[in-house]
DNA sequence: ACAGAACGATGAACTAGCTTAAGAAAAACA
DNA sequence: TGTTTTTCTTAAGCTAGTTCATCGTTCTGT
């Protein structure tokens, strides 16, 4: 049996629920074991989970059409993750949603999401700030991808996050921060001489 | 009196309301008439408003430690506009809301949204609605800046949303394009002669 | 413990997009 | 309507970041 607690911790800080609630909401995601490497979500399929880290490492990602890898979003332990224009909308996916490590996840399935919302004020009241948080998140990151360098976006993220940036394969790094893996190379190792 | 149709067919897109809650909807919202390049939000302030464009045209933006202005957003007519890290958390703004303009809204004020959303089950799951939504849209506008190139992302833009295109003053488009004005006088030049 | 595969470093040549500057066109407002 | 201010165009020179190619290093599965 996993230990919960993180999850519980995360929900507790966006709303309150009650101690039914919070058993419905538990009740309503599925443990699971991901191996390094194993897909999650592919491009043609409908994303039909959001996820919860609970331990490991993942990154979604697109492939463009010269073939180029572009990850979109990082997830490490107490980040949720999904395919959100899929997962939302129910449309087929255009990301991939990959472990980086061996992993496991708590996963709950739309229907079983749309029920909880449709029944209870609580656990939609949830749903609500979690759309909000995103939304908001992603706006931060907009504006960080418009006014700042690419050794600005890498030491931001650095500074933000110290112990992720030295777990998360470079290459998936550089191309999330919209930069080639080369380049984040030469700005670390420059950093690095300085010293 | 304004004609508000725009704004309860918009709503309808979202999520079915009974008459008695459309009701209560638009009574929560105040017309307004802003003057081109008056400022609804500023920096150092706390968005208070959520605002929705009946007529008229907006852009949000920053300006870096350069002093560059970046324009984050824009919203036309039917199109829905904060500093939504401001109004979602209610703490002090970093973007400037900007009226290109003449322009009619609709604002709601963080507070009225808050008793909606509190007191009543199909205006709660509208405002969830919209938030999915924003996060959505969101996340597609990060994919373009990943994969595509200065062109491209005016191509699809200018594809995308052809009259707005026209509107836009070319220096806020070039910001919210990721490029400078030069650059995408360019690519519009070029464009022009290769037909 | 080892072979194979994936990942990271480095450098040289290149280019997409930026900077600067100055003039032309268009829009705003009195 | 004219004048002032703002926006757009063009072009030359530049640079942040890419591409390509090679080699060393570190994982990973068996």
């Amino acid at each position: 049996m996993e230990d919960l607690s993180p999850f519980i911790e995360n929900i507790n800080h966006k709303t309150r629920l009650s101690p039914e609630n919070m058993e419905r909401l538990i009740t309503a995601f599925q443990v699971v074991k991901v191996k390094r490497k194993q897909l999650l979500i592919q491009p043609g399929f409908v994303a039909k989970y959001r996820i919860y880290v609970l331990k490991g490492a993942f990154h979604s990602y697109v492939i463009d059409d010269k073939g180029n890898e572009h990850t979109i979003q990082f997830a490490v332990e107490d980040w949720w993750l999904s395919d959100y224009n899929s997962y939302i909308h129910q449309t087929p996916a255009t990301q991939f949603v990959e472990a980086l490590e061996n992993s496991i996840i708590l996963q709950i399935d739309h229907q079983a999401e749309q029920q909880l919302k449709d029944s209870n004020w609580e656990l939609a009241t949830l749903f609500r700030v979690m759309a909000e948080h995103s939304a908001a998140y992603l706006a931060r990151r907009i504006v960080s991808n418009l006014t700042q360098s690419a050794e600005e976006r890498y030491n931001e993220f650095a500074a933000k996050y110290p112990q992720v940036v030295q777990r998360l394969p470079q290459y998936a790094l550089a191309s999330y921060l919209n930069m080639t893996r080369e380049f984040l190379s030469k700005i670390r190792n420059d950093k690095v001489r300085k010293k």
